[in-house]
RNA sequence: GUGGGCGUGGCCAAGGGGUUUAAGGCGCCAGGUUGUGGCCCUGGAGAUCGAGGGUUCAAAUCCCUCCGCUCACCCCA
């Protein structure tokens, strides 16, 4: 490649997916599909850029995520848009626009679709990341969070994904959380002195994340924090223990982590993760949710409670190489046209579409080339079958069949080639 | 935003001031007699050694700046 001028690349945290890694998105969109099929989810896409205002009133003008990592820019009107940074409010945007709470309830939705984050980018984060995720809108029994906890689950068990941890937590509702978060500022307040310059600032603008210091100095007064579910209201409390229930009857192999908090500030009551085991740090959670009771009114809707989870397919592909996973290799065109000449390209050129017509897959040989090199890439290619057109076969009006893998060819017809060939696929 | 590592043909890489007109391997293209692949052999194309500046008689090799990639923190999928 040339240097010497500028040369376009793609951009920072971005990435082409290359023909070489399509059968891993292949198998993992295949499962997110089957998965929600299996439970009666259907799928939305939705734009991939956004009102603004739609994602700094749902994830919280305090986060990171509106703070510094949106990719937000005026149009040529004027309006402030933004690349989603996360699937769950451009769902409920529909969900209110397009009268979605005359449909049964809950409205089970999911999607498959690309990310945008302006952060720096490493192992398993990126600037653009598809993620896979559904949400269940409309309905606040626990058994939702459960099902939906055990689609997650059933997500990773079927692309064959094992040891992982499923990390559980509440953090209550509008009505019980701010006296938790009181005596969790209270408990930190006592101790500024001793905090690490990341938590004093967490103390002020998300007290949540406090839980979450990994700091050898802060590890020990983490440790007596108060918890959040010991703070919960009877309701949240109730909603909580049935939560717990209904994983148990699942065999869902949950660990609840008084410390798992999430980075959006929608969720209400049950949240959770799923991340490789032994894996603290490091970009590991290879998906997560929650409850989010509230969003829907606070986007304008009616009170309507609803629960959901997203899943990035970029990690999940990681991982699968990681446990030595093979994603099953995409199909390709089995037979090879070779010619040799002008009037034998225009039979091959024929033939092509013919097999093509009955569903054969074919590719054509590079014009101007020997026959050995014509095979040559045809056996790169990696083709079952060769057709051989030169100068003989056009004499007798017949083409060559050859069987790329035994060796073994005979002339024959073309519809006799076309028929066999259909025989054997 | 903070900190560490790294930048030699499409990919993997040797070389750490002059013997480099920059090894080798993979891949690509072509040939090994007249129309036949996979193995082997031969040849070819492809790099101003990330960019700019400096030191020196001499720099891919030393110094500076910038850019890019990468890993970790922060945060998250």
């Amino acid at each position: 490649m040339k240097r010497n001028e500028f040369s376009y690349r793609a951009p920072r945290g971005t990435s082409d997916i290359l023909p070489r890694e399509q059968g891993y998105w292949r198998y993992v969109e295949e499962r997110a599909h089957a998965i929600c099929q299996l439970h009666g989810y259907q799928r939305i896409e939705t734009p991939i850029f956004e009102d603004t205002r739609l994602f700094v009133r749902s994830i919280g003008e305090e986060t990171d995520i509106v703070a510094k990592e949106m990719y937000s820019f005026p149009d040529r009107s004027g309006a402030m848009m933004t690349l989603r940074p996360e699937g769950t409010a451009p769902v409920c945007r529909v969900y209110i626009e397009h009268g979605m709470h005359n449909l049964p309830q809950p409205v089970r939705l999911y999607y498959i679709a690309p990310i945008f984050r302006y952060e720096r980018p490493q192992a398993g984060r990126y600037r653009q990341h598809q993620q896979f995720g559904f949400e269940a809108i409309g309905d606040g029994n626990p058994a939702l969070d459960a099902e939906v906890i055990d689609m997650a689950w059933q997500f990773y068990h079927s692309l064959g994904l094992r040891g992982l941890w499923l990390k559980l937590n509440s953090i209550g509702c509008s009505s019980c959380r701010p006296s938790y978060l009181e005596s969790l500022k209270g408990y930190y307040a006592e101790r500024i002195e001793r905090l690490c310059p990341d938590c004093r600032r967490r103390l002020v603008q998300n007290p949540l994340r406090l839980l979450d210091c990994k700091k050898e100095s802060c590890v020990d007064i983490k440790e007596s924090a108060p918890r959040s579910i010991d703070h919960l209201c009877p309701r949240c409390q109730d909603h909580f223990q049935s939560v717990e229930k209904y994983l148990a009857l699942l065999d869902l192999p949950f660990n609840v982590d008084h410390r798992l908090v999430r980075g959006l500030d929608y969720y209400t009551r049950t949240v959770f993760e799923i991340q490789p085991q032994g894996e603290e740090g490091a970009q590991s959670t290879l998906g997560g949710g929650g409850r989010y009771d509230d969003l829907i009114e606070q986007l304008g809707g009616k009170p309507t409670p609803a629960v959901g989870f997203a899943a990035g397919v970029e990690r999940i592909i990681l991982n699968l190489k990681r446990q030595n996973i093979a994603a099953p290799v995409p199909p390709q065109p089995d037979v090879f046209i070779s010619y040799l000449g002008e009037e034998a390209k225009d039979k091959a050129i024929e033939y092509g579409s013919r097999l093509r017509r009955e569903g054969i897959g074919a590719i054509l040989a590079s014009s101007g080339r020997s026959l050995k090199a014509q095979l040559r890439q045809a056996n790169a290619l990696g083709m079952s079958y060769a057709i051989i057109i030169g100068e003989e076969e056009l004499g007798e009006g017949k083409v060559t069949l050859r069987d790329m893998v035994s060796g073994e060819q005979r002339q024959m017809s073309f519809e006799d080639a076309m028929k066999s060939l259909k025989e054997k696929q």
